[in-house]
DNA sequence: CGGCTACTTGAAGGATTTCAACGTAGGTGG
DNA sequence: CCACCTACGTTGAAATCCTTCAAGTAGCCG
């Protein structure tokens, strides 16, 4: 086995105890393996795609597209993440995935992960640990977007980079690079792009942020996290407890 | 078996063709079944819920609060409706779950489903169906939360529940029952309930719907399908396809 | 009948959008 | 190397959508 360290098992490694071979039995997300430029659609909405997609470097988003072109963010796509866990079932995602950044991914037939599942049971435990926490980003972005203001709204979204970029090493002293453009975070915090300049701008000048190029340090996280009613409970940081580990281990 | 054509089994079967056995064996999604009092909390956010949910008769929703009071409504839960299919793993979710009306609720240990799957590995499609039926309905509503203005979010908002009462009987001539007040409403659609009010007069003055009482009358289904840019594709009405239906049921 | 909850309406205020203009940086081709 | 182009970011001013506040009505239940 070449590298059997990539953010998709570091991700499950931190929550589940994985013996070497589960570890390996891992790689099969892994499997074709494959490179998209920035800007490119890896699932179209309304196109057949009956996979599930990992991606393994860079950043994507997960989209809804309006017939009259206005675009809406579900939530960013970053290293490590699964999505279209339903695409073997349904066959016709409602929703696309487009890289933001170059990106690496993997897209794995249903075949192959249930083999994966009946040889090491508790595979069921890691993969549905990363789709909860895929569910979980997105829920808690709806809630931004029915409850909080577009300033609390930026102030979540920070917060929420950071926190699931640190466990995946991409967090340096509360700074980490976002390849994001305004427009990006406009359609996935729901407001205007000019919005989204202005929103920045007090962000700085209530000295909670500072922005150099792509790259964010959070200088108050205390106060962000207090402007934003920001709960980082909702990540599920805690683990998965071993009670939940052997109820959900029965599957295989 | 008592009466094994409750909704959740109705749904399933418009879109699977399940045996006596099959049908008989989704009786474990009748276990436990209560009875709740309107505005009752079936799952607290934040306390520990460890089984699947399912919703039998009445309304629900599923909805996150913030420290300050604030509510967002995630979605609405009609009878046949699945939720927490995360929280064998979790443990605690991060939303709760609320009756809006008096309503019927089955709590499933995640042993049980297993139990199922096991006799019946069909079983995996017909939960994962419901299940990706429900984050289809979430992810429409956030892209409405996102895109869509006040007025369109509302005739979608009826769209929706039409198409998705339509299944299980609940619809008589373009009109149905909806027990929600103005301030569910709003705090699905991310408005005030002042501009809820606001918002229906108009849907009615543009001869869109009517209203009597708690009764919904859509008028003008085409204007309300433009006006929402409403596409009922989005909740997978065509049913499942035999290809996936065999890859799915491979899980066994 | 009183008291509650839900709905309605008007008026004022606030948050956010739109429009328009300008600045900057990076990439490409002459 | 410069000219040009395009994409991205910024800023101001006006317009719009929606909220808040306040007050009034209607229905329901004790």
């Amino acid at each position: 086995m070449s590298e059997m360290n990539f953010p998709f098992v570091q991700r499950i490694a931190s929550h589940v105890a994985l013996s070497v071979e589960e570890r390996e039995s891992l790689s099969v997300f892994s499997a074709n393996r494959r490179h998209y430029p920035p800007k490119t659609d890896v699932v179209k909405q309304g196109e057949r795609f009956d996979r599930v997609a990992v991606l393994h470097s860079g950043w994507a988003i997960r989209a809804k597209v309006l017939p009259d072109g206005r675009r809406a963010i579900l939530n960013f796509m970053l290293p490590g993440d699964i999505c279209c866990l339903y695409c073997p079932l349904t066959e016709v995602p409602n929703y696309a995935v487009t890289t933001v950044t170059d990106a690496q991914f993997s897209a794995i037939g249903f075949d192959q992960i249930m083999q994966a599942v009946r040889q090491h049971p508790r595979m069921v435990a890691a993969i549905g640990w990363l789709a909860a926490q895929e569910e979980a980003v997105t829920l808690e972005r709806a809630s931004c977007l029915s409850q909080r203001t577009a300033f609390e709204r930026m102030a979540h979204l920070l917060l929420e980079l950071h926190h699931r970029l640190l466990p995946i090493g991409l967090v340096q002293e509360q700074s980490f690079h976002m390849p994001l453009t305004h427009e990006l975070m406009a359609d996935s915090l729901g407001i205007s792009h000019v919005h989204v300049s202005r929103t920045l701008r007090k962000l700085r000048g209530e000295r909670l942020v500072d922005l150099e190029g792509t790259t964010v340090r959070l200088l108050d996280m205390e106060g962000l996290e207090r402007v934003a009613a920001f709960d980082d409970l909702y990540l599920y940081r805690a683990g998965m407890s071993p009670t939940a580990m052997s109820r959900v281990a029965q599957a295989g």
